[in-house]
DNA sequence: AGTACCACCTGACGGC
DNA sequence: TGCCGTCAGGTGGTAC
């Protein structure tokens, strides 16, 4: 699920729940989801302090400890947290348990386990040491052309490159290439100024949108693919049946008359 | 530089 | 009902 508009919600979620409390005890369940931080050191770091504040990058998210340092969070395809008091209902899935010292628990679960945990002095330099490139809701749209020039492969793998930007991934993508009416193959060398600018446009529009629709696809407004992202599903605005294509490994959807190939 | 394929993990779904 | 193959919204490595 996370890609930048769940990260984001993720972000607020733990701003209005898990900050400004005493860590009293850090456990970690598997290690599977550990970055280059050892389980040791987590829980050291963790434990006395308190969470500050949060800043999101991509589709990872940075949480700021009382005396320096940063647990980073990055939430691999099935990744979310959960605040919760007491008892857990459904622990399965919990990897990282912290708990404070008013009685509750935020806990990081993943079921698929593909997620990463670690820990950073300062949240610019892992971000320079994983090359990500600008979050796609910080650019502006001169460095977007920017990082467009010289790039011959399709737009689809370009937006989910997160080294060039870093936040999209295959749904968010397929989403603002339909609302741009462009099609996933198309060369990013052959998009005109109007399709780049209207694919900037639409790129905000739809994150700003599903950050507002708190992530749900189910909440978005009439319009949007994501609800109908399936083959043979009526297209939202044509009604004609929505295709899948293989776009650099990844599976596309979109619509043959809104999006036609270039 | 770009793409294709595999691997990491586990669960859900469709076909038989 | 049960088994099996396939696929899933992420990323990294390798090979071409």
């Amino acid at each position: 699920m996370p890609e930048l508009p769940d990260v984001e919600v993720f972000k607020r979620y733990l701003n209005a729940t898990g900050l400004h409390q005493k860590i009293d005890q850090v456990e970690l369940r598997d290690k599977k989801v550990l970055g280059k931080a050892s389980a040791g050191n987590i829980s050291n770091t963790l434990k006395g302090r308190q969470f500050e504040s949060t800043r999101r990058h991509g589709k990872h998210l940075f949480v700021e400890l009382s005396d320096d340092g940063w647990l980073v969070l990055h939430f691999g395809m099935t990744g979310f947290l959960q605040y919760f008091k007491g008892e857990e209902e459904d622990p399965r899935y919990h990897m990282l348990v912290i708990s404070f010292d008013n009685g509750y628990h935020l806990a990081y679960c993943s079921r698929r386990k593909l997620g990463t945990i670690d820990l950073t002095d300062n949240p610019d330099t892992f971000i320079d040491q994983e090359r990500l490139g600008p979050d796609a809701l910080e650019l502006n749209f001169d460095r977007f052309e920017q990082l467009l020039k010289g790039r011959r492969g399709s737009i689809k793998s370009l937006l989910m490159n997160q080294q060039a930007m870093a936040g999209l991934g295959n749904i968010y993508s397929d989403e603002i290439l339909f609302q741009a009416g462009i099609h996933p193959k198309t060369a990013v060398d052959t998009l005109t100024d109007e399709l780049r600018q209207q694919l900037f446009d639409k790129m905000r529009e739809v994150l700003d949108t599903a950050i507002d629709c708190k992530a749900d696809p189910e909440n978005l407004p009439p319009g949007y693919l994501l609800p109908r992202r399936h083959e043979g599903e009526p297209c939202p605005h044509c009604d004609r049946p929505i295709e899948q294509i293989k776009v650099s490994g990844r599976t596309a959807y979109y619509c043959p008359g809104k999006q036609p190939q270039g």
